[in-house]
RNA sequence: GCCGAAGUGGCGGAACUGGUAGACGCGCUGGACUCAAAAUCCAGUGAUGGCGACAUCGUGUGGGUUCGAGUCCCACCUUCGGUACCA
């Protein structure tokens, strides 16, 4: 019995044989020549085909699609594949008309990599992906209706992806109807009044009249309008490598240097597209209310929106700049905000600095000022004598990742730009600063610095020199942290003296009538970058003119085809890859198509509404099967998701919402998180420093934990490993040259294995040793194609047929929780298969079941089974379900159980979770339709009653005996038989019974004293 | 760093609402069957002490609430997921 499925795949064949062979016989087991046959007959008789025209109430099922990864399906992902197929077939079984599809997110980085190594096209390799990927979902059992696949690489597809982000482009949200609205009535506003009245989700930052407008050249009105559209173009910020050439992703940037060849990166700015999720902050975040997701889910979407209130406050910057220098407006505001005219700044002033912050009763202890590295205002307030020390530290802010900046705590860093503000209750000039830990998409990217009450403030102080002043009085407050909104105001002019909640008040009050800032909420959640300089993904349908004014495409022309390219790599100059495409880019009428194109989370954003009605061309989903389907009862995936797809698509959704396109506001009734099932990563480390000019590689176990930052770790597929999983986990030889095969960038490299190295496939040794071990790092972690860790199920399914494999995956612990993958134990619910099937066999191994009525006991065993499957099906403890169908299958065999009342309701219960056995057995018990197609059965509580009730008695919450009392007794009746038991008299010798708790049908508790 | 989750026998886990900790399965030990093995079946299996009845300890660590805590509260430790261009 193999014990390490996933370790030696090749080693199955040989071992296979053991259960296999002995299916020779009528009553064995034998899942190779069951499974295949049933999977074959549901297709034939379109078993699990779903119409959108039933009288049946409809269940929506759905799974978190795959991403068809060239390293096919794992066993993780059929964890939630598994739990949704039960769910589905239980409630197919209820009586529901139940909509379970499946399809592909099929655009995205991995296949583009592919192509650029390979040469492969992406689309070709996406289609071998999808292949595979269907035969080894085929393989599972599921009740998938392939008549509504989709792929969001299908130009089918992605045409009404391109039409959704068009409506995106053509809206904008107005904040008075609380709603998106389209464009025009926009542009009819403008020309009516100009833009002084409009309530809108919006970057721009000036106001102007209807005159004004009028007299904008087109370009002006473009960069106007693109300040309020739902989809927009601004310039964000992306990882550059120039030795690349191209723009990288998070996921290829490691430790500051690209994954791929340890180039140096650094973050450059770049005019993309955005989506203006922000508009919707407030709606996601109360539209959580409605749904049935875990509290944790909730919890991290609602952090991921951040909502927080606080005030917007302008601050006068101090000359000596001269006010020339410093052109206006400052940085805009955040798109969820409202618009608020700054205003004018205060006689000689330089201009002005706009800040949030949620503390505003604090400013009598702002000491300086501190900008993000990015925010516009910097070059042009920095003095000449700074100018030096803010380029350096601009340099190495560039250098650094969005989460490094934030996550560093050890040591603040900063630079002074020789610039002041004017503080505007006390008067007195503070010093400007630029500080990596101020983001410019957070707030305004500005704040005003209050040390004494702020922890990061505080530190930042501490090390550059900078002024502390106490502005609260804690002493009252002994528990309290420093960033405790408790105390009393000190040193804070007509604040002192006030609680700190009273002081926000007071002082939002003055802002406001001194008319240097407003009451504001701010969003954590930004605006969301939707450019890729990617060829594998949506093209934008949209073309700009010779001004470079943005034009949509009419939705007539829609799909606007990805054109064919035969090289993948980025364009010179760091375009995309599209601008290859002369012909393409380039229209006739002299205007030039969008080379980026659109994110993974695209497609992803809105395929449960094409599953409804997969095959329209006419419309993304018709409004009567949208109707019908309404939304997703139960979705299932893992949490990984839990803030990228699950916001974009339930923004997207309330878009669609607003248009009147969808009937609900949320799309997602039912959030099932389905665990990680983890892998083995293994890695090894890469000196980031070349040796004589050669990329080397040392053993993991001479790395010196001290001095991690030296090295990359690069991660090293699963099947080269020798002893995967293990401490002495190594690759040799072999497995060396396996690698450079693999990562070609590599073949150059120095293997160091501690008793010589390989170099160019030579070994040199300076040991008696014949073989080098390059040892490697292994850790626990997510099983995924960029870890290169990846089980495949096939292996597992081969060996002990799809049904074990379901059941194992369901039996292996709770399906929320992540659990490292393992074979243990799988051979025990095998058993239970085969016991199972031993049920409905005599002992000359004929199929045989008695008509005789059931026995009281094995009634018994059934409902309880009935009971506790249903109720934990519900619940989604699907293996607390195994362990009951285990516990009612040993039972009926302790009782030589054979009656057909008994064996057809539990081949119906057993047929969500194994579903090819229980079609075997239906059909020898003389059924012609699927046991999918037949009534669940039903649980009948006078099955279970008991006469006896066992009660453990505790004395003193500790139990000293169990004891059989008839059911039924009274409180009295049981206190009065436990405090007789002679088990019981010996510990109340010498002791005064206090107390004694009976809970009826649960325990009996003495306390004694 | 921040946000979220999880820590229970040798292992995966059960205990749903504060009420018998360790269901079910793996593994292990002993036995039956067998020339032998596999498979199957039967019995045992948290630790410590005891011939034994039994006793003490025991759900990551340290406190607390309660007649009673794996479950509730406080503080911490470890691991995993996310952290905005992997999907």
């Amino acid at each position: 019995m193999p014990s390490r499925i996933g370790q030696k795949p090749k080693a199955y064949s040989q071992q296979r044989t053991t259960i296999h062979k002995q299916g020779s016989s009528i009553m064995e087991y034998s899942p190779n020549e069951i499974e295949q046959k049933w999977r074959q007959w549901w297709k034939e008789h379109e078993v699990y085909k779903v119409s959108n025209d039933s009288a049946k109430p409809k269940y929506y099922v759905l799974d978190m699609f795959p991403y068809p990864s060239g390293s096919g399906l794992h066993v993780g992902h059929p964890l939630g594949y598994i739990g949704s197929d039960i769910v589905a077939r239980y409630k197919r079984m209820k009586g529901y008309n139940v909509l379970h599809p499946m399809g592909y997110d099929a655009f995205g980085l991995p296949a583009e990599q592919y192509a650029i190594q390979t040469g492969v096209h992406p689309a070709v390799s996406t289609a071998q992906n999808i292949q595979r990927y269907r035969e080894q979902l085929d393989n599972i059992g599921f009740s998938f209706d392939w008549s509504r696949e989709v792929q969001t690489s299908d130009p089918k597809y992605y045409k009404w992806t391109q039409w959704i982000f068009l409506q995106l482009f053509q809206h904008y949200y107005d904040r008075s109807f609380d709603k998106a609205m389209p464009i025009e009535s926009l542009v009819a506003i403008f020309e009516k009044e100009g833009n002084a009245k409009v309530d809108a989700a919006t970057s721009q930052e000036t106001v102007f009249t209807a005159e004004a407008w009028k007299s904008f050249s087109p370009k002006e009105k473009d960069d106007v309008l693109m300040n309020y559209r739902l989809a927009y173009r601004k310039v964000t910020y992306v990882w550059w490598c120039e030795a690349l050439g191209t723009v990288l992703a998070n996921d290829e940037v490691k430790d500051g240097v690209s994954e791929r060849g340890g180039h140096p990166v650094e973050r450059k700015p770049m005019l993309q597209w955005s989506l203006r999720i922000t508009a919707y902050a407030e709606r996601l975040l109360n539209g959580l209310r409605e749904v049935d997701f875990s509290e944790a889910m909730k919890k991290m979407q609602g952090n991921w929106i951040g909502r927080s209130e606080g005030a917007q406050l302008f601050f006068d910057l101090s000359l000596p700049l001269a006010p020339s220098e410093v052109s206006l407006p400052p940085a805009p505001s955040k798109g969820g905000g409202v618009h608020v005219t700054p205003p004018p700044p205060s006689e000689g002033a330089g201009g002005r600095l706009e800040i949030f912050t949620t503390r505003p009763d604090t400013i009598f202890g702002a000491t300086f000022m501190v900008l993000a590295p990015e925010h516009d205002l910097v070059k042009q307030i920095t003095t000449d004598g700074q100018r030096q020390e803010i380029e350096d530290y601009l340099q190495y802010v560039n250098t650094r990742s969005e989460r490094d900046r934030m996550a560093e705590t050890k040591e603040v860093s900063g630079a002074f730009t020789g610039a002041y503000a004017i503080n505007p209750f006390k008067g007195e000039k503070i010093p400007i600063w630029i500080a990596e830990y101020v983001l410019k998409d957070y707030g305004t990217g500005a704040i005003m610095a209050v040390p004494a009450d702020d922890e990061r403030d505080m530190r930042f102080a501490k090390k550059f020199g900078l002024p502390i002043v106490e502005i609260i009085d804690k002493s009252m407050y002994p528990n309290a942290t420093i960033e405790d909104k408790l105390g009393k105001m000190i040193n804070s002019d007509f604040l002192n003296g006030m609680e700190v909640l009273d002081a926000i008040e007071a002082i939002f009050q003055k802002i406001e009538a001194m008319g240097i800032g407003k009451r504001r909420v701010n969003y954590k959640l930004r605006d969301a970058i939707y450019s890729r300089q990617r060829y594998w993904g949506e093209p934008f349908p949209i073309e700009y003119d010779e001004e470079g004014v943005a034009h949509a495409m009419k939705a007539e022309d829609l799909p606007l085809e990805l054109p064919e390219l035969d090289d993948f790599k980025p364009a010179s100059g760091g375009k995309a890859p599209l601008a290859r495409a002369e012909d393409w880019v380039n229209l006739p009428n002299g205007w030039t198509r969008e080379t980026d194109t659109m994110p993974g989370f695209a497609g992803s954003s809105w395929y449960f509404l094409r599953y409804m009605d997969a095959n329209n061309d006419e419309e993304f989903a018709s409004q009567k099967a949208i109707n019908y389907w309404q939304d997703v009862d139960l979705y299932v995936g893992g949490t990984e998701h839990a803030v990228g797809h699950l916001m974009y698509s339930r923004f997207w959704h309330k878009f669609l919402y607003d248009k009147g396109l969808v009937p609900t506001s949320e799309p997602y009734k039912k959030l099932l998180n389905q665990g990680m099932i983890q892998g083995v990563i293994e890695s090894i480390f890469m000196l980031k420093e070349k040796v004589d000019g050669n990329t080397k590689f040392v053993c993991a176990n001479t790395v010196n934990k001290n001095e991690l930052d030296k090295y990359v770790q690069i991660p090293v597929l699963v099947d080269f490993v020798k002893n995967y999983g293990a401490n002495d986990s190594y690759l040799d030889a072999q497995a060396i040259q396996q690698f450079i095969e693999w990562r070609p960038e590599f073949k150059d490299a120095i293997f160091e294995c501690g008793n010589g190295s390989y170099h160019r496939g030579v070994y040199t040794n300076r040991s008696e040793k014949k073989e080098g071990r390059l040892i490697t790092y292994s850790e626990v972690g997510k099983m995924s194609k960029s870890k290169y860790n990846v089980i495949n199920p096939d292996d597992v399914v081969g060996y002990y047929g799809a049904d074990c494999f379901r059941m194992y995956e369901m039996f292996l612990g709770p399906i929320e929780q992540a659990k490292p993958w393992d074979t243990k134990g799988i051979d025990g619910v095998f058993k239970f298969l085969r016991k199972m099937w031993s049920l409905f066999f005599d002992k000359n191994e004929k199929f045989h079941v008695s008509d005789e009525p059931a026995t009281k006991e094995e009634l018994k065993a059934l409902h309880t089974c009935i009971k506790k499957v249903t109720d934990d099906i519900e619940r989604f403890s699907f293996n607390t379900c195994v362990s009951g169908f285990m516990i009612c299958v040993n039972d009926l065999r302790s009782l030589n159980c054979d009656k057909r009342s008994v064996l057809e309701p539990l081949v119906k219960l057993v047929a969500p979770f194994a579903p090819h056995i229980a079609e075997e057995l239906w059909h020898r018990l003389g059924h012609e339709e699927s046991v999918c197609l037949a009534d669940y059965p039903v649980f009948e509580e006078s099955h279970l009653v008991e006469d006896v009730v066992t009660y453990p008695v505790s004395i003193n919450g500790k139990k000293r005996d169990l004891i059989d009392l008839p059911a039924g007794l009274s409180v009295q009746e049981l206190e009065k038989t436990a405090l007789e038991l002679d088990s019981v008299k010996k510990w109340l010798e010498g002791m005064t019974v206090r107390k004694v708790i009976v809970v009826p049908g649960r325990m009996i508790n003495i306390v004694v004293g």
